[in-house]
DNA sequence: TCACCTCTCTACAGGACGTAGTACTACCCC
DNA sequence: GGGGTAGTACTACGTCCTGTAGAGAGGTGA
């Protein structure tokens, strides 16, 4: 997977946090605040979609475009990608699993209990 | 922190494997199958301390490089920052301790246990 | 038909990286 | 002591990615 520029992850911020499909239009008076010309817009989300963050379909002539999979997915595959890059994934892990903070680590320990019931 | 570049990632992948501060010329000798200009290795040994993944200390006229942190102590920060890109860290989390595998779920669960214990 | 919307194509500047040459200095061997 | 050698700092260049946007084409409604 790649990364992801600043104006690209603004834009994945918005479609994530929207739940329909949006078009290139309705992105951009979303974004308002840093006066974008529309075909930055346009460019951008083409560029998303070519990288496979996004995905699109027809609605008139415009297109909309909504993520191909949920933030959560992605953060989950950016943390398992930094773990690839070990070559102790133990120690990585162990190192990580100190470096969460107290809630965090309750939240963790839940998920993997819940995951060793199933 | 930024990310690394290939290059960048194979020379400190050598470093973390060393355990002695390595000059550009020991660099260059382990990295041999690339056939790099001693320059080029210089050139990225010098941009990695620029970037604070590496700290060096002079020996004779030479500069002795080595890794600012360990390579579990980056793995992790990288698996924070991902962590940090979502508004839902919990949400992310879950997903995380699903996705990894059975054994790695175990170093985790571990881990977080020892955490509890201190 | 005219204004307009949206698309696709093309472009360009800035930064990061891979790659390396040049020029200068210090040191060792003959 | 002079030349080769090693090591440094500085500079450079091509490429790719990203932010940014204009130009042109093809519908669409008034």
């Amino acid at each position: 997977m790649k990364g992801l520029g600043e104006l690209e992850r603004s834009i994945m911020d918005i479609l994530w946090a929207e739940n329909a499909p949006l078009t290139a239009r309705e992105v951009g008076r979303l974004i308002e605040d840093r006066d974008l010309a529309p075909t930055t817009v346009m460019t951008v989300l083409d560029r998303l979609s070519r990288k496979g963050f996004l995905t699109r379909t027809r609605d008139g002539r415009a297109w909309r475009y909504q993520p191909a999979a949920s933030r959560d997915a992605y953060v989950a595959e950016l943390m398992l990608e930094a773990l690839d890059m070990t070559g102790d994934r133990d120690a990585a892990l162990t190192r990580f699993a100190q470096a969460v903070s107290g809630t965090e680590a309750e939240i963790l320990r839940k998920a993997l209990t819940e995951l060793g019931e199933e």
